[in-house]
DNA sequence: CTCCATCGATTACAGGTGTAGTCGTATATG
DNA sequence: CATATACGACTACACCTGTAATCGATGGAG
């Protein structure tokens, strides 16, 4: 289900999210160009790569495919995180949070967000 | 100066930050083995590219090496922090803390040290 | 009907990673 | 002194990644 997904996999994935309906292979690239500027042959190669890791579906649309995100971009996030918490905080978040702060990391408004999410969150 | 460090380099790594003196390799694969089952060659390997990456520093001691870390956890850790929030966040630590909330990521000790933490921070 | 552009599939290739093995040398053991 | 051992340096090799190029089929242009 869930294999990694590389940094430039995650470019692909990212404007595959942010439409909001199939795309093809060319839409991607055009999506994709604005910022980075890799050739359609690249795009092509990862969209190849994260249908075999299983995290992109494709319905076919004549002799082309339509491509569309098989996991959802909450659930990956959710995972990496998590990964990253476990990895260097021993799974705590707020080691994690206080690293992020001391390097002026929180915006004035960062932390006001965080404070009524925590009272959210308190019992 | 700081390299990327891999995931199995980050277990030699972290061997020789809990340490709080510089270690032999022999000493570093002692103190792996009681969770990982690497070779002793393997060790070596890591030592050999982490000291190539500029993260390891070493002393002879005679003829072999004394390793120490040449980076501090403290930084590695807040520079890792800060490339998932920038990659997945857009920079924005809220989100993050959001994310892990929702999957049971904290603990009510967690949200305690967060609100606490918060309170300092705020002007 | 012919030829070109386009599509997905396959192949390329260098650099990183995980996981060692081999080599030449120095040292501790007998 | 001779030899086994332990050390660092170098080498190995398969898989992943970034970044494409090439191939064979097909559909559209003329």
């Amino acid at each position: 289900m869930s294999e990694r997904i590389s940094e430039a996999e995650l470019v692909v994935m990212e404007a595959l999210w942010s439409a909001n309906e199939p795309l093809t292979a060319a839409e991607v690239t055009e999506r994709i160009d604005a910022s980075r500027e890799w050739s359609d042959r690249t795009v092509k190669t990862m969209l190849g790569r994260l249908l075999a890791k299983g995290v992109l579906a494709h319905e076919e649309d004549g002799r082309r495919y339509l491509y569309r995100p098989a996991v959802a971009r909450e659930r990956y996030v959710a995972g990496e995180s998590r990964r990253l918490v476990d990895r260097l905080f021993g799974g705590r978040a707020a080691p994690l949070v206080a690293h992020l702060a001391e390097g002026d990391g929180l915006t004035p408004d960062d932390i006001a967000e965080l404070e009524a999410l925590l009272k959210e969150l308190r019992p």
